[in-house]
DNA sequence: ATAATTCCGTACCGATCAGTACAAAAAGGA
DNA sequence: TCCTTTTTGTACTGATCGGTACGGAATTAT
């Protein structure tokens, strides 16, 4: 038999995706991958093939994570209402903290490759969606339960939520003031009464 | 004397406009460029400098005929609420009918490459602040004529229509279902009322 | 210990990148 | 017509890109 891997493939799969996350697809170079995972050009391409493939592992490991959290999260919140803010105040608080703003994995993908390449329109529509779904199952469990209005529509609303997500993690890339964001977070929220 | 430039300056200026709005800084190369703008690379060197002077050219360029035409399209329609309804359906329609998704050339230029240049942070940041102006004071004429409620919010609720408005832009490369962004718009624009 | 097998490190591939040197060509002023 | 000045086209620079060939090192089974 031959020697086993000396590196552990999830923790590389996790140092590519920082590496991607923060630089984008054609920004990163196999040097910065090389470097930011620990392990050598040939090992990268034995595991994870080439460059692409190791993006699309990448981005499909970070929309799991991030959806997972998104469900924990607004089922866990006192209120609908709460949980939901409580999103949108997040992405505020880890753009002004982290340096530099990464933003969405998905979203930044969504700018830089799917106008170009139907495959990945294909999957950041359908992360897109997924997060929307999330956000409308809980408006529907907030009606329900009485706390929203019975007249809203659900889908309707959830879109207007992550479209209005999307424009919020773009435009904490510019750095603008905390209070730009934050009007418009508390004005946006409106649509939930 | 010397001879006199053979190519028009600000078609060529505007050529590079297109490229960069389509294909981003780091993926349009100078071929690219000298390719679509019809002159020779020395001759671009010469006239804009090099690629990054270039790209803030075409920026500038674009920002300012950018917020010409909204402040033109604010004044035009008969009322507010319609104007600003038309301002998003027209970003709408034009995302299904080009051929690629262009989406905003200050929104993409936020996206690629304000987290790790602070000059385009600011260029990109100023850019929005200018397009929430216009928007919050055509829902102050709106107030002072009674179309709109008083007890809005202007700058808050422009400052919510700017960033939905990079949420669509972005949202709108995946190509989405037509029945998703009209849903998200009509809920937002309650925001009006 | 030895053989078999897999991983690892280096060094390289052709292509392309942004940017430039240089000389021929062209145009204006005299 | 001739000289000066600028533009233009070509060909090149060193660097970096994604991807790979290949041999030596390391590890397991025999």
């Amino acid at each position: 038999m031959a020697r086993s891997k000396e590196f552990d493939e999830r923790a590389a799969l996790d140092a590519a995706m920082q590496v991607f996350w923060e630089k984008g697809y054609e920004a990163t170079s196999l040097s910065d991958l090389t470097a930011r995972m620990g392990i050598q050009r040939t090992s990268l391409y034995a595991t994870f093939g080439d460059k692409q493939s190791l993006f699309l592992a990448c981005l499909a490991k970070y929309s799991e994570a991030t959806m997972a959290y998104y469900q924990a999260k607004l089922q866990k919140e006192t209120t609908i209402r709460e949980a939901i803010r409580s999103c949108f105040a997040d992405i505020i608080a880890a753009a002004y903290d982290a340096k530099p703003n990464r933003g969405c994995f998905s979203i930044n993908t969504m700018v830089e490759l799917a106008p170009h390449d139907p495959e990945f329109a294909r999957i950041t529509r359908h992360n897109q969606t997924q997060l929307q779904v999330l956000f409308q199952q809980a408006i529907e469990r907030g009606m329900e339960t009485g706390e929203l209005a019975e007249k809203l529509d659900a889908a309707a609303v959830s879109r207007s939520l992550v479209v209005y997500m999307a424009g919020l993690l773009v435009t904490l890339k510019s750095k603008p003031e905390r209070e730009f964001v934050e009007d418009s977070l508390s004005t946006l929220l409106q649509l939930l009464k």
